[in-house]
DNA sequence: AGTATCCTGGAA
DNA sequence: TTCCAGGATACT
């Protein structure tokens, strides 16, 4: 699902293909995903795409943005060319468009389509002035972003102070924007570290190895595209690769990559948490 | 700090 | 046929 590797990969694709270009038409199929006057983005220009945590921002040039939370499965796929509107909707492969799930779609001045696909619906998307953008619940309480604003300091001035799981620490988009649970799972990994320790009695030398595991593997999903878990695609509708480097995130009794024992699955603040028993302490 | 909730596909 | 997954929020 769409963390912060995936939510960055999917802004510079749009950034590539959107920059300059104004929206023709909007179609919103499931007006339930989306919130504000569309109107306000016709013949509007692409100025900007930008990321906050897992939040996407495409900002125009009318002093508007469309602030999107793509949530699980949100996808937003790219078209250089345009789909006739009565195209059968056959195919149920995520990634193809138009398909059941492509609740919204938007139309550019160079017959490009940009397609909105949801399965699950949870996701949304929201028209606001540019200068208002804050103001919006998600990005007003958003924490600093890992691969930019947090220094290791302030890293260790978060982790100290936390009275709950260091893993609940990590998933909290108030205190650190980004990390969901694919890359928290695995970056307690890399740095031996039990999800279950509370963030205050982790010892300084256990909090700088947490700081570099957690950019070490948020660097390493963003080389590879993110993971294709669930079904996240890019703005081209292609996979990511790093579901292939997971460490331990879904490979529950499947040996630890390092000592070959059973990764073990438990359940933390109600999400799937999974961690070698040995190498995690 | 923990839990129900939104929703649907896929696994058990 | 039932259950589970998950991000953020509204609850308790």
């Amino acid at each position: 699902m769409p963390e912060l590797p995936e939510v960055e990969t999917i802004k510079i694709g749009l950034k590539r293909y959107l920059i300059g270009h104004s929206i023709e038409n909007i179609i919103i199929k499931l007006p339930k995903l989306f919130t504000g006057d569309s109107q306000f983005l016709l013949g509007a220009k692409v100025a900007d795409v930008r990321r906050f945590g897992k939040g996407l921002v495409i900002d125009f040039d009318n002093a508007y943005s469309l602030a999107v939370h793509v949530k699980m499965t949100g996808q937003f796929i790219y078209t250089g060319k345009k789909v006739p509107e009565n195209t059968v909707i056959s195919a149920k492969k995520v990634g193809h468009v138009p398909n059941l799930w492509t609740h919204i779609i938007f139309y550019f001045d160079d017959n490009a389509v940009l397609y909105y696909n949801d399965v699950r619906q949870f996701s949304w998307l929201k028209i606001i002035k540019t200068s208002e953008l804050f103001s919006l619940p998600f990005f007003k309480t958003l924490g600093p972003d890992p691969l930019t604003q947090l220094s290791p300091d302030q890293f260790g001035f978060l982790v100290k102070r936390a009275d709950k799981p260091i893993k609940t620490l990590l998933l909290d988009q108030k205190e650190i924007a980004g990390i969901g649970n694919i890359y928290a799972n695995d970056a307690l990994f890399v740095a031996g570290i039990d999800p279950r320790i509370k963030g205050k009695n982790l010892t300084s030398s256990e909090v700088k190895k947490l700081y570099r595991a957690l950019l070490k593997v948020l660097q390493k999903g963003l080389e590879e595209g993110g993971a294709s878990e669930m079904n996240y695609v890019n703005a081209l509708g292609e996979e990511g690769g790093y579901q292939h480097h997971f460490q331990v995130y879904g490979r529950e009794n499947k040996p630890c990559l390092v000592c070959k024992t059973k990764i073990e699955k438990i359940k933390l603040s109600g999400r799937g948490t999974y961690f070698c028993p040995k190498c995690q302490k």
